[in-house]
DNA sequence: CTGAGCACCTGAGGGC
DNA sequence: TGCCCTCAGGTGCTCA
């Protein structure tokens, strides 16, 4: 079936947040605790312009590498912080010889250089003149990192109380929560039983208390994936962060469910592709 | 405050 | 072979 093959090529392209946590994995060796030679910016402008004060940055050591929800954040001896969002299509890359929507180059002076890919431009690099997350325009108003005790069944319960549309766009609300992007939402929604355009403030403090752990847990199952292949790609062509992961709805619309058979069904919720199973994940 | 919808961008894939 | 259309993704932003 061509939507089969279809699915198969968007999974090696979508950086969720188990991406962008295997990618500053990957850039970290390089880039943490080495000098920062210059930044090489060769396009006007990603999802927003880029910062001029990014290009007059040389020799600054980076003393840290963090990641708020899929924002990578870069911190530097100065005081400063470069922040990389990759967007949809973005990817960092390692020692890659020039190509084509190459944008940003972080040469270091080891010699070594990290490239952000980005053929859609939806990524963005900016500096911060501090690291302090509250100063930050993009970062001040987020929600719990999913994988954080702060982000527990309790919590969620009480955010979801005020929200009376579907559950699975208010999961991708990123005051809700960070990082759980429409795939690992799909599939979250599925391990739980749960029907995505469920209200969200319709569902049972059981099924709050399902969702979270299984939240937690397919993204970590993500992330170990992506953990192996990275070792891969350092090998072969230096790309980073991006691998195969077995879904369980996301992309295979009318296809058997994994756990009953039923035709997998595909709905639109919020301008987002969305996909469950009608008799694992009832309407109530 | 919530909620709904748009814009941004390119490449892939399908239909003709 | 090539053109045109649709769709995919994250999320900041605007407007009701």
């Amino acid at each position: 079936m061509g939507c089969q093959r279809k699915a198969e090529g968007l999974q090696a392209v979508m950086p969720e947040l188990p991406e962008v946590e295997t990618t500053l994995r990957g850039i970290e060796p390089l880039m943490v605790g080495s000098v920062l030679e210059s930044v090489d910016v060769r396009v006007e402008k990603l999802r927003f312009p880029m910062p001029p004060e990014l290009s007059d940055l040389h020799d600054v050591k980076i003393i840290g590498g963090r990641r708020r929800s899929k924002y990578i954040l870069l911190d530097l001896e100065n005081g400063q912080t470069i922040m990389v969002h990759l967007g949809m299509s973005g990817r960092l890359v390692l020692n890659r010889p020039p190509a084509k929507h190459d944008h940003v180059i972080f040469r270091m002076a080891s010699g070594d250089h990290v490239t952000l890919n980005d053929p859609r431009k939806f990524g963005l690099v900016d500096l911060y003149k501090t690291a302090d997350e509250a100063e930050h325009r993009l970062l001040k108003n987020l929600g719990p990192e999913p994988l954080t005790d702060a982000f527990n069944a309790a919590y969620l319960y009480g955010a979801l109380c005020k929200r009376s549309t579907a559950i699975k766009p208010t999961l991708m609300d990123a005051k809700v929560v960070v990082g759980v992007g429409n795939i690992y939402a799909n599939e979250a929604l599925f391990r739980a039983k749960i029907h995505p355009a469920k209200p969200a403030n319709k569902l049972t403090k059981k099924q709050v208390e399902v969702l979270v752990p299984e939240i937690k847990t397919v993204l970590k199952e993500a992330i170990e994936a992506g953990g192996s292949s990275l070792r891969d790609y350092q090998h072969s062509d230096g790309k980073l962060g991006y691998f195969q992961f077995n879904f369980l709805v996301y992309g295979r619309e009318g296809q058997p469910c994994r756990v009953c058979g039923t035709p997998i069904q595909k709905i639109t919720l919020a301008q987002r592709s969305t996909f469950f199973c009608p008799k694992c994940q009832p309407k109530r």
